[in-house]
DNA sequence: GCCTGCATAGTCAGGGCTGACTATAGAAAG
DNA sequence: CTTTCTATAGTCAGCCCTGACTATGCAGGC
């Protein structure tokens, strides 16, 4: 739902052909949702289906193929595009990684290693969030939207960063031990 | 990935048939990840043609359908489980649920509907908040295990909740105004 | 005995998304 | 002038997943 918000709000100012918006949702890798390009161009074109855009073939001017889909937003479009602004902002589907599950099951792993394996997401989540603050630059250079939506994404992340840490701490205070050595690959008990 | 991971985590202890598979991933709605019926039919099919599972189908004992196809664990299925384990719980994959897009778009909205859309958006993670907790009942009662995958589930929505109060503040302080009415649904500057 | 309703058990068409592929225009090299 | 290389532009088979559907056995009322 919101890449088709992704979609119209970056066909809002003006047209754009289909490999130019797929540059654009590249470079903005972070704040933007991925979105590969197949899958770009099959939004695009149901977009178009439902009147929400209109496609045009510009005769290879230059580029490639020598032909360019050119999508431009229509007026039913800016309506849709208000439409889901107004919806994504509204809901909130949180959404699970696994982890949970995972820890559910920590059980059959001996403790040493689960604490191990905890340690090792440490590591991999600091190192993803120093990326994503690299990228995202001096988010208060580009207004305070960018700086709320940068908020967004870097909070999501060290609440991550701050569950692990406390999560080691916890198994450690209450002295954890995991399985018991033949449960890690053994019989039920 | 973390849905096999479950599947095997749950037939581990014994075998069982999709049906009672269906009602405990139900069941355990928060904790576990959502998986609808017809999902994990076709997981067990997958699982079962790789070798992690062994089907046998049983004659109508009771219940319904006068067949119940039973899943049993395979030696390889255990393995595969530890592997499971070990891969989610190292890596993280963080996702972007859009907020972030619909916020940069912010400035299509006039300031006062922004916030009053944000403010909404604040009440149902909060009430979600709270229907998460309930379902959870007392975490403690189940075992550290069960206390920190809790304690993830609510310390992501927390987040949330924080920063969904930080940016209304935030933009009451710049005293940020908004779109300019004629770009609500007009064309671009 | 028969009908209705419900819990049980599984299937299917189709939607969203991706990795890997094809195809073209022009630049660089010889 | 031809070949080769790169950036551009778009397509396709197929995976994961879901809503809606089918089908069966049993309980209870009449």
């Amino acid at each position: 739902m919101h890449k088709e918000l992704m979609l119209l709000g970056l066909l809002r100012p003006g047209s754009l052909y289909g490999y130019e918006l797929h540059r654009i949702v590249q470079a903005h890798g972070e704040l933007y949702s991925d979105m590969k390009k197949a899958n770009l161009y099959y939004l695009l074109d149901r977009l178009a289906g439902s009147g929400h855009l209109t496609v045009q073939a510009e005769p290879g001017t230059r580029g490639a193929r020598g032909e360019r889909l050119v999508y431009t937003i229509t007026a039913a479009g800016r309506e849709r595009f208000a439409e889901l602004l107004r919806e994504v902002l509204r809901s909130y589907e949180p959404d699970h990684n696994g982890v949970d599950v995972a820890v559910i099951f920590l059980s059959h792993l001996p403790a040493s290693e689960a604490v191990s394996l905890l340690a090792e997401r440490q590591r991999t989540v600091a190192e993803r969030r120093a990326q994503v603050a690299a990228e995202l630059g001096d988010p208060a250079a580009h207004g305070p939207l960018r700086q709320i939506a940068a908020d967004h994404l870097l909070s999501q992340i060290d609440a991550e960063l701050n569950w692990i840490e406390r999560s080691l701490a916890f198994l450690h205070e209450v002295g954890w031990t995991g399985a018991a050595k033949e449960d890690v690959n053994g019989q039920p008990a």
